[in-house]
DNA sequence: AAAGGCTTTTGGCCTGTCAAGTTTATTCAA
DNA sequence: TTGAATAAACTTGACAGGCCAAAAGCCTTT
């Protein structure tokens, strides 16, 4: 199983990034000795270093021996994943894009490919059923839909879309609270999504992935409680509704 | 004083790229252990973790917990992601994402973005005249559709697209040529898709940009005369026949 | 042959230490 | 008073060594 879990240096680094985002420090600026990030993050020294270099790897910021690391460039929007896209908007996307896929890849499927998305289906009900599921079944399961469609650039979209939702802590969050009041459905719509690929029907597939995704995007209107967004979630469906009445 | 002298990270970080240019590693291989590479690189293992991360965040390896790192992807004259992109492909990935984005789009557009976009309608038809268009009224045509969806996530991946457009060599030729083939009909479906935006119509903006974005693929089809890939435009015509059969 | 538990390997992370470079404050001489 | 040499205080660089948890391999048991 692959589990990609965060290690300390990368949140570490994702924090600093946020802040050279947020303007906390300008081009030019030294950023705190890595004694001082180190108290401040409670985290180790070494663990400092390892995000600093992540941050120098990338060309933000430089370090100088003696001295410390310097601000080189600010972080655009797309060193920042996840920075503006919440969870709704994120899933909104897929079920846009990934319904499409799902048609296209109903065209060019193979018998092996379908037997690789048998095999994930399994693995998404054992996910469920040992609690702790990291998903990682249901990512392999879309992403390899995406191969399917034997384009790369479709490919790397869907990817992409993956990556920002385990990027964005709030997106996790409430992904992992959605899904934990909507196991059984789960297995239902991919099995689904599997059977209309097996078919060769790209007009059921693109049917099944949107009713899939819908599903997930109700779970997260639900998942949703606090009152100061409860505008924002009529609005979201909506705006679903709207769409969804013109893609039968 | 700049000294910028080499970190031991760096010097290491450099020699596994060379080794990973050089073909010692495939793709999915397991590099050495920590404490392998430790020993042969008499380096400590705290510079082996810098230098694996530094690999780490340019993507060229994937480390798993307890298990080891592998290599991702090699070091090749590509190091800007969105490698293996055809302009083929990167066209009907449009094709697929756009349209239904145009679609959402046509659900959430304001009168202000409409006029931007009878403007930019107006510019492309400018750029068409003076010979050498550089298409970034096309570019921002398509980006202000994107951004009338109201979603960060739609509007990102569609940008990525714009930008992988414009990264690859291959893609950035092969469209100057078609477009050269093809000036006319391009302010024409242009307007057209506005024109259902205008009246709020998703599904006659999603068919418009699907018509839109078939003709550019047409034109890519119809601009590629060299014979080898004579079988492949076949495939891709074929292909993108069985899909679009199904999405009326 | 399959299932379950045990051991080994592996990365994750920490504490502590010293070396070397840089900056700043201090001292002393012109 | 000014300027340069010197000392002190930071700062990063690098290392050793240790402990933990996750993963993987092995081996026994069924």
């Amino acid at each position: 199983m692959m589990t990609a879990q965060d290690r300390l240096y990368q949140e570490l680094a994702r924090k600093l990034i946020e802040e050279l985002a947020a303007g906390k420090y300008a081009v030019g600026d030294r950023l705190p000795a890595e004694r001082e990030l180190s108290a401040e993050y409670d985290v180790s020294r070494p663990t400092v270093r390892e995000a600093i270099i992540a941050l120098e790897v990338q060309g933000l910021v430089e370090v100088r021996v003696g001295s410390g690391a310097y601000v080189k460039r600010l972080p655009g929007k797309e060193d920042i994943p996840g920075f503006n896209v919440t969870a709704f908007e994120l899933t909104e996307a897929r079920l846009l894009f990934e319904s499409e896929a799902a048609a296209l890849a109903a065209t060019q499927i193979t018998d092996e490919e379908i037997a690789e998305l048998e095999r994930r289906v399994e693995d998404i009900a054992l996910e469920n059923q040992t609690d702790g599921g990291t998903e990682e079944a249901d990512r392999e399961f879309h992403l390899a839909i995406a191969r399917a469609t034997r384009n790369n650039a479709v490919y790397q979209t869907i990817e992409d879309l993956w990556h920002l939702r385990r990027t964005s802590p709030e997106s996790a969050l409430l992904h992992a609270k959605a899904r934990f009041a909507n196991i059984k459905p789960v297995v239902d719509e991919h099995s689904a999504i599997l059977e209309a690929l097996r078919n060769r029907d790209p007009k059921a597939a693109r049917a099944a992935m949107r009713g899939h995704l819908s599903s997930v995007l109700d779970s997260l209107l639900f998942a949703t409680e606090e009152k100061a967004i409860e505008e924002a979630r009529r609005a979201a469906a909506a705006k679903r509704e709207r769409y969804s009445r013109t893609a039968g």
